[in-house]
This record gives structure tokens, C-alpha cells and sequence, in this order.
DNA sequence: AATGCAATCAACCGCGGTAAC
DNA sequence: CGTTACCGCGGTTGATTGCAT
């Protein structure tokens, strides 16, 4: 059968998503919650694909998204997920709460890859080579020195995961402070950013974007609709986590970063009092807790290392075989 | 100061899985 | 049970930015 177009290929706009586009959004999603992505565009009036509509939702406007600034752990943790489950950046990105996996991909894509393939820095080994038929044994071997490493280095990189989670929680709550600041004089719009950076507005969430990114003013326009929004929405309606809510992290200069951070500290909730985005795909960190344990147990099965590692060679090759 | 190149990243495209009919 | 429509994922592209010459 033939697929048909995921949209109308006529009256669909394209391209870098403007802010008036990104605060239509947000505010349908505030009102329905994420989903149903196939009537947002009719029910929002917006000239975009449901798709896109998507896309940029997950990958820009959700709540909890940290943008750039990738940390050490953070290297560390994809770089040996990504040799453990391949390209599949979704599953990757579900150990990164704040992380979206277009965001690791890309990463991965442009530093990780090329950082490993020019030697690396030891934590990640650079691909292992296939073995050479005639030396079996060295190659086993190797192999399992490589398993052991990424044992260890997994555990690394995740043991401390909660550990500098709760700065960045604090990060997220200071970069809305720093943006505020910085944005207190800014006021008038008026940009004159170019669209496409303009379409990074959540990089406001990490410390160093939200001094200067070329998005400030732009989602400033946002979260202020969306101040107004969340006042006729009745933002004490208490919801602790309503967009109005998370104000309480920067009193009164509500910018939209407290959309796409400050959301994900409190959990927000819709009109009607569910969690907002508790259907999102990201798990919570508690949820991840699952998964993350049938790797290590996995990992600590000798008995299907092998399984792996003949399957898929470290870095490059998807594994054939999970069994999680 | 101007130009070219490389790096980065947002967004699109196509495919696969799956729920609904 | 087959078909259809939707959603999500991964690969890729194209625009923009930054840096070197």
C-alpha cells in the first residue's frame, strides 16, 4: 500500500519555527496535554504538520529539556550507552531526563564520534577492531577487558547521576533567575535574531545560554502571553505546577524557560488537575531506574556478553541482540 | 574587511510498529 | 484478519554561525 503524506504537502509551512508559532503551541498543549498530535494543527490553526508540531514539542518546548553543555558524566554516560544499544537514541536519551535524543544524536554526530574515531580519551575507546580470524583468543579477550571497562565506566557515569542532578535542578532554577536578569532591560522585542537560532529558546535552560541566546527576547514574547495566559487560566488555581505555578521559582518575571525548565522540578499539571505530562515519552528518573538495573544486570551476565560483542562492535554497529 | 570552510543544530523525511477499525 | 491511520524513531539535510585565511 502507499503510505500517504503524513500532511498536506500544500499550505504546510516549513522551516524555523517562529515564536507566535511556539507560544500557539504551548499553549494548545497546556490546555490538552501532548498527543492527539494529528489535531493540533487543525485545532490550533497552525500551517505546520502534525509532525513538526511534535518535534518541536518534544525536542524544544516540553518542560525539562537542558539544551547544550554537555557534562562530563553526561559524555561519558552516551558514549558507553550508545556502545551498549547502538544508534537507538530514544533509549539512549530515556537515561537523560533532560536530554532530548535529537539533542545526543546530534552531539553524538558532531563531538562524540569524532572525538572517539581521533583516538578519544580512553573512557571511550574507539571502536574495537573485528578480529582477525587467526587470534580468537587476544580477541576475546579484549573484548572482555572492553566489557569490564564499560562496566566500570557505565557505573561511573551513572552512580552520580543523582548526584549532580540536583545542581542542575538548581542550575535550571538560577538560569530562569539569569535569564530574568538578563532579559530585565531587554523588554522590547525586537530582535533581530535570525529564525533558525531563534528556534533554540530552551537553550536557555543551561546557565551559559541563558546570558545571551539570540532566543531570549523571542521566548520572553512567549512567556509573556503565557503570563497573561496563566493568569486568566488562574494561575494560584494553586496547581503547583502549572506554568504559573513554576513561577515560584523566579518571583514574577515569568519567562518562558519556566516552561521548558522549570516544569520539569514541579511536575505541572493540566486544567484539570492531572499531571500535565505525565504521558510524556520521557520517564521519570524513578522509571528509569528499571531499565537502567536490566542493563547492569545484563552487563554483569558473562554469559551474554558475548552475545554482544559478536553481534555489534562497540561504537559503530547497532547490536543485533538485547536482552532488555 | 571579505571570503571560504567547517562545525553545529533545528527540522524534515521516510520507515517501522502498532492501535483502531 | 486485513487495512488504515497515527505516532515515534533514526537518518539526513539545509541554514546558520563561527573561525581561519
Amino acid at each position: 500500500m502507499v503510505r500517504p503524506p503524513c500532511c498536506d504537502k500544500e499550505g504546510v509551512k516549513k522551516g524555523p519555527w517562529t515564536p507566535e508559532e511556539d507560544l500557539v503551541l504551548v499553549s494548545y498543549i497546556q490546555e490538552h496535554g501532548p498527543g492527539n498530535w494529528r489535531a493540533v494543527p487543525t485545532r490550533t490553526g497552525l500551517m505546520r504538520c502534525s509532525k513538526s508540531c511534535r518535534l518541536r514539542w518534544t525536542n524544544y518546548l516540553r518542560p525539562g529539556i537542558k539544551r547544550g553543555n554537555f557534562t562530563d558524566q553526561e559524555e561519558k554516560l552516551i558514549i558507553h550507552l550508545q556502545a551498549l544499544l547502538g544508534n537507538r537514541w530514544a533509549a539512549i536519551a530515556s537515561y537523560l531526563p533532560e536530554r532530548t535524543d535529537n539533542d545526543i544524536k546530534n552531539y553524538w554526530n558532531t563531538h562524540l564520534k569524532r572525538k572517539l574515531q581521533s583516538g578519544g580519551d580512553g573512557a571511550g575507546k574507539p571502536q574495537a577492531q573485528r578480529p582477525p580470524s587467526s587470534s580468537k583468543g587476544q580477541w576475546e579477550r579484549r573484548l572482555q577487558t572492553d566489557i569490564n571497562m564499560a562496566r566500570r565506566a557505565l557505573r561511573e557515569a551513572l552512580t552520580p547521576l543523582d548526584d549532580f542532578k540536583q545542581p542542575q535542578q538548581q542550575d535550571a532554577a538560577a538560569a530562569v533567575g539569569a535569564a530574568g536578569a538578563a532579559m530585565g532591560g531587554g523588554g522590547g522585542g525586537g530582535g533581530e535574531e535570525s529564525p533558525a537560532s531563534s528556534s533554540s529558546g530552551a537553550s536557555q535552560c543551561s546557565p551559559s545560554a541563558a546570558a545571551a541566546g539570540p532566543y531570549v527576547l523571542t521566548t520572553e514574547n512567549i512567556s509573556r502571553m503565557l503570563d497573561g495566559w496563566a493568569g486568566r487560566k488562574g494561575r494560584g488555581g494553586g496547581a503547583p505546577g502549572t506554568p504559573g505555578g513554576a513561577e515560584s521559582a523566579s518571583t514574577g518575571s515569568s519567562d518562558a524557560s519556566e516552561v521548558s525548565c522549570g516544569g520539569a522540578a514541579v511536575a505541572p499539571v493540566d486544567v484539570a488537575g492531572r499531571p500535565l505530562f505525565e504521558y510524556e515519552t520521557k520517564p521519570t528518573v524513578a522509571a528509569q531506574q528499571m531499565p537502567l538495573s536490566a542493563i547492569e544486570s545484563w552487563l554483569f551476565d558473562d554469559d551474554s556478553h558475548f552475545h554482544y560483542v559478536q553481534s555489534a562492535s562497540l561504537l559503530d554497529a547497532t547490536p543485533m541482540d538485547y536482552p532488555f
